[in-house]
DNA sequence: TAGTGGTCTAGACCACACG
DNA sequence: GTGTGGTCTAGACCACTAC
């Protein structure tokens, strides 16, 4: 039976008892990587059916607090948190795993050229809307875990002589290699929730929270080098920043 | 039943239904505002019980494409989306609303002298462990929208002096209206999906994605002025930034 | 083979909105 | 009252894991 505060009165079942779980994990009763009881155990426990159970459970997944695996169980999640500099925003990505003790690498899906999208010929200051540009779409890896994907346009020059580096490697260290020394950067950062495409991808269930990292980045005087976005589990990662203002905030 | 391509094989009956439906979203085949067919009628529609529908619609509304209003129906979301700038981090937040076009206002949930938590006292540069700040709780609305959950820590001798003035208005907008000039800043950006206690104050699905924008201010010669949390709906917000680099990337 | 989570069904009852 | 979404049940079958 659940143990009925006299608070709970209007809550769902399935809420109370996921916050009931959230409360147990939290106090440390099921530890990081433990296992919980199996959806037929709690259902015992709680004394309601393993439909409510499932669904409390599913409470939980998408606070991110446990991942079940088939045939195995429901575990307790790990915490993990990678920063990213916004002050230095064109820390390569590669440089910032590294420091915080992660192995990384990338996995190449696609790098192509093609027409340009419309945002992306206005972004790049590209001469004519028929431009080409080069299309990557990449999975950045911290240790074994897929932590982002990676969408990014270059201008038909630079993706056409760098196209073998930029495929195997982080894009900010490749330019940076080859004498393309990044000095601005206009960007914008979301939220939103995973959809099922993305969710395949980055192994995390659908709807799960991802931090959206849009970038245009310039080189030399002004000429635009790249541009796209870095959808990362916010699980896994946050962006920092310090800041000055000379003079009044208006 | 469901019109079943090829290549939709291995995928769950939920998934393949609402990957169809999103995409009739998409495509402007349900408008915003508009109206889903009932689960009833969808469960016939697509020939499956109310309990898959019902799991497909729950896919949906974890992408926040749409949202469940009792006795009513399924209405198809609208678009919003308001940017805050971190190249001037401290902008007032009624200030960035007003210049675009939206109504602002808050409401305080709670003011009041406690015991500093530990990375308060750290943050504030508090003499003791024992510190006393002021503790704000309140919510921000756009239009008549909860947008965010903002939760501040004042140094003692600020929230004293305009404790009035700080329940009822914006902070930064009130601190330099009382001649506390912010001049400099430390910020993280990271994303959560929402608890359910979260989900509550901002009348949005449990596990909805939030955009953490955390802060630490100062003024004057780097004393610290306060520090906290927004939290807000990363459906409605966004953060945008300049950034000039002076020589090499590291 | 036994145990686990994943999917799906059929049906019940409740709470809320609207006419 | 009728129709809507919200909750919950009992039970079936499948896929995967581990022994």
């Amino acid at each position: 039976m659940v143990s009925s505060k006299p608070s709970a009165d209007k809550q769902p079942l399935h809420i109370v008892i996921s916050e009931q779980l959230k409360a147990q994990i939290e106090a440390g009763q099921y530890a990081p990587g433990e296992r919980l009881p199996s959806e037929f155990d709690l259902g015992e426990v709680f004394g309601v059916s393993r439909t409510t159970i499932r669904r409390a459970i599913a409470n939980l997944i998408q606070q991110g607090l446990v991942t079940p695996q088939q045939g195995k169980g429901i575990f307790v999640n790990d915490r993990h948190k990678i920063s990213f500099s916004m002050a230095n925003p064109l820390m390569p990505f590669d440089l910032a795993l590294k420091q915080q003790g992660y192995t990384s690498h990338v996995h190449s899906l696609r790098f192509q050229l093609t027409k340009a999208p419309c945002e992306v010929v206005q972004k790049l200051q590209l001469p004519s809307q028929d431009s080409q540009v080069y299309w990557q779409e990449k999975i950045i890896y911290a240790d074994a875990s897929p932590i982002a994907l990676d969408i990014t346009y270059f201008p038909e020059v630079i993706g056409c002589s760098l196209a073998d580096q930029l495929q195997q490697g982080f894009t900010y260290s490749t330019l940076e290699t080859n004498g393309i020394n990044l000095n601005a950067a206009e960007v914008r950062l979301e939220g939103i929730p995973a959809t099922y495409e993305l969710s395949e991808y980055l192994a995390i269930p659908l709807g799960m929270p991802l931090l959206v990292f849009n970038y245009l980045v310039y080189w030399g005087k002004r000429s635009p080098a790249a541009c796209g976005k870095t959808l990362s589990r916010s699980d896994w990662t946050c962006y920092t920043s310090q800041i000055e203002i000379e003079g009044r905030i208006r």
